[in-house]
RNA sequence: GGCCCCGUGGUGUAGCUGGCCUAACACGCCACCCUGUCAAGGUGGAGAUCGGCGGUUCGAAUCCGCUCGGGGUCGCCA
């Protein structure tokens, strides 16, 4: 007898069907026990009655890891209006010793600390493992979104000569005696290979060894980067945005349904356009709204960032924002100046529900004004980047997203920790 | 890294103007009861010396110092 999903279950009434999965909880009755049976998409409920197979069910921790063979019945008192009946248990392998907490309740309530320190049980959740689903559909919507668009997926080094980022920090090793660099964006390669099918994009992790102790950084995140070229400018970037952010929600939606309500999450629709503030304009509202003095600062803190999403809220009813045109001096290198206000980039950021969960924009494409952007500073590290004006590049520009940071906003949590699967942080190296 | 806060049974918390704490509550765990539960319910029971070290005191979970661990926030960023 083959191995039945729990949520397959409705095509099989009145026939004997193997469930397996863990055992998820039971609860005991004088006359009957129900056992809840999870596998990795669902749970059934196992209705048992024999006094012998109770009192062995009884003895089972949760977690014990069972194969059921029962006959489905559809009841109405049933949890999903299924349940397995009759059922004859085959015990796969116990669990050693008490968990270190329960996955019943349906909010998993735990501290962080806990819940990393047992990331093996804790994603087990349901409301947990959901997340994991709306992350899986929304990097499967970003992939599509660009497959639709012709862009090509690129897999880049990870183990790098140079830093790409200015201020991020770079995890240093031994690479066959000389010393590299953790890769901390694709960047570089992701431009270059523009240079040959015009479209690419890559999902992938990044490293970055910044000390930043918070709730939106990780040592370890999984990027989501675009490029592409021929544009106008960035305004053509951030429409791109837009779509694929569109279709990343829509895929969370479609594919990841079941989860989305598990978590009650409230996914934003994303505009034809999504509402937009120039960086100064964005000084001048928070100088006008606050009373703080902002405008000549060179960036937008977190603070400002949270207050401007609160503002979009209000005033576009947009869970979305861009902030367009930030002063060069902030901006890595490679970034396009605004031909209008030189001091100022064709680059943006967007910000999702007060979070920054994009940067993106144009990149200089002619040799010459790569050569000029690093003067002052040694070329010779940027010698195999440069190749690729040299051998001539059209205007481009692209993004990058931080996945775990999307799943968080999406999902309310105030910790991307809390979303990430096994998180890497100033001071957490396992599990 | 700076600043602020926290550290109590397996989990989450209360107690923390020092003695009534031989540490409380909820969940979990163990035992028993309850004819369908679904955050099931009921009765009883086991389990922590209060992160660690040192100090103040007749007396400390409660005050002080150091230390370790954690959270928030800022710098920075995805």
């Amino acid at each position: 007898m083959s191995r039945v999903w729990s949520v397959d279950l409705g095509g099989f009434v009145g026939q004997r069907v193997e469930l397996a999965g863990w055992l998820h909880h039971q609860r005991r009755l004088a006359q009957v026990s129900f056992a809840l049976v999870r596998d990795g998409r669902g749970m059934s409920q196992v209705v048992v009655t024999d006094p012998d197979v109770r009192a062995a069910l009884a003895s089972w921790a949760p977690e014990t890891v069972l194969r059921v063979e029962g006959e489905v019945a559809a009841v109405p008192q049933a949890p999903a209006g299924l349940e397995l009946h009759d059922p004859q248990f085959t015990v796969v392998s116990q669990p050693q010793g008490p968990l270190p907490f329960e996955l019943r309740r349906p909010q998993l309530d735990v501290q962080l600390p806990t819940f990393l320190d047992h990331a093996a049980l804790g994603w087990r959740h349901p409301h947990q493992r959901a997340l994991g689903r709306v992350a899986a559909a929304a990097v499967w919507g970003f992939r599509s979104a660009l497959e639709e668009r012709k862009f090509v997926e690129i897999q880049t080094p990870k183990l790098v000569a140079s830093a790409t980022e200015s201020g991020a920090n770079v995890f240093p090793v031994d690479y066959f005696g000389r010393r590299a660099f953790l890769a901390q964006s694709p960047q570089f390669y992701k431009q270059t290979m523009v240079g040959v099918y015009e479209r690419v994009y890559e999902t992938a992790t990044v490293f970055r060894a910044e000390p930043h102790d918070t709730g939106r950084h990780l040592a370890e995140y999984f990027s989501l980067d675009a490029e592409l070229g021929f544009i106008s400018d960035h305004r053509e970037v951030m429409d791109l945005v837009g779509e694929v952010l569109a279709a990343m929600f829509a895929a969370g939606v479609e594919r990841a349904a079941a989860a989305v309500d598990e978590l009650d999450l409230k996914v934003p629709k994303v505009p034809a356009k999504i509402p937009s503030i120039d960086f100064m304009a964005a000084q001048e509202l928070l100088e006008n709204e606050t009373g703080e003095k902002v405008v000549g600062e060179s960036d937008l803190a977190p603070a400002h960032e949270r207050f401007l999403g609160k503002w979009a809220e209000r005033e576009f009813a947009s869970d979305l924002l861009f902030v367009v045109g930030y002063p060069m001096v902030k901006r890595p290198f490679y970034t396009h100046p605004d031909p209008d206000r030189p001091e100022f980039s064709n680059s943006f950021d967007l910000l999702f529900r007060g979070l920054e969960i994009v940067t993106g924009g144009q990149r200089l494409h002619r040799y010459q004004d790569y050569l000029e952007a690093l003067e002052g500073q040694d070329v010779a590290p940027f010698q195999s980047y440069l190749q690729a004006f040299r051998y001539g590049m059209p205007p481009h520009g692209g993004f990058a997203m931080g996945l775990e940071r999307l799943v968080a906003r999406l999902a309310g949590a105030s910790n991307v920790r809390q979303v990430t699967l096994f998180p890497r942080d100033l001071n957490r190296l396992e599990p």
